[in-house]
DNA sequence: CGGATATCAGTGAAACTGATATCG
DNA sequence: CCGATATCAGTTACACTGATATCC
């Protein structure tokens, strides 16, 4: 198998492009829809994994969100600036910090899904769309696998 | 990790999800890779741009790469301070500036399809890897078409 | 209009600070 | 029980892409 279609001369490096443009595509996309909201790309994923757990650490956050906790840290800044999210110091650890959504905070969150919802809809249209989705998680195992060994 | 077993009751937005967590998994391995060779995401695709054409205008390579002209002109200025690239004042218009790959450049280029390539191979041993790569085709068009509806 | 510059996002890597845990 | 050290949580400061706004 592994049939190259056409001429196998070059060198083949498709499915790599494809996933680059379409990392591109995604973020830029997602970028103009969650800037008519307010908010930025990355901070969406924020607030609705604080939607789903209740108060969590920064590590934690870091953790789920597949980031460093630098990056949670500063973006939490600005969440908490925008009264989306509040830092909370943690009873028992004086290292810690929990994470707490705010009123406003779970009011935004409506609007990310509503957000991600349109989003999602774009591809209902899409031909073999159960199919892609499939794949997509697929490529994301991959991903997931070789990103895993690097950390 | 978002499992849906089978209970197809949730809001669904599974299919972007896993493009927004392919995205992110994307540039960060892109990262660790390309940060081996020395340089940083998006860096690669200026460079191997002007492998194929020779020497572009700004404005064409932002074209090209999908992103706005003032990202392009700082990624050169990077690149030309680390000798990889020549800002070329064009001959026949005053305004245009032009870009040309040095010695330097085309070395890297080498390194940088190395990097394509030995990222491409490790989808080589996923399973049903060459309908994943046509299904990827097919969300990047969507998602293609849905972006140059809002540039 | 083409290009460059400044500012503001996110993200990564590393350095730093303060607190907890562990060991001699 | 102490005190030194190791480890950990979080923040900070720097480098980079990318977007927008502004200037030339």
């Amino acid at each position: 198998m592994t049939a190259t279609p056409t001429t196998k001369r070059t060198p083949t490096v498709s499915l790599l492009a494809k996933l680059v443009s379409i990392s591109k595509a995604t973020r830029t996309l997602m970028g103009y829809k969650l800037a008519e909201i307010g908010i930025h790309p990355g901070q969406d994923e924020l607030l609705l994994t604080l939607a789903r757990d209740t108060p969590q650490s920064v590590t934690h956050l870091a953790d789920v969100l597949k980031v460093r906790a630098p990056s949670v840290s500063r973006m939490l800044d600005r969440l908490a600036e925008s009264g989306l999210v509040e830092r909370v110091p943690d009873a028992t650890d004086d290292r810690r910090t929990v994470v707490r959504i705010t009123p406003a905070g779970t009011q935004m969150q409506c609007r990310i899904r509503e957000v991600w919802q349109a989003l999602e809809n774009e591809f209902q249209e899409m031909p073999d769309r159960d199919r892609a989705q499939k794949d997509l998680g697929l490529v994301k195992d991959v991903l997931s696998t070789r990103l895993r060994r690097l950390r």
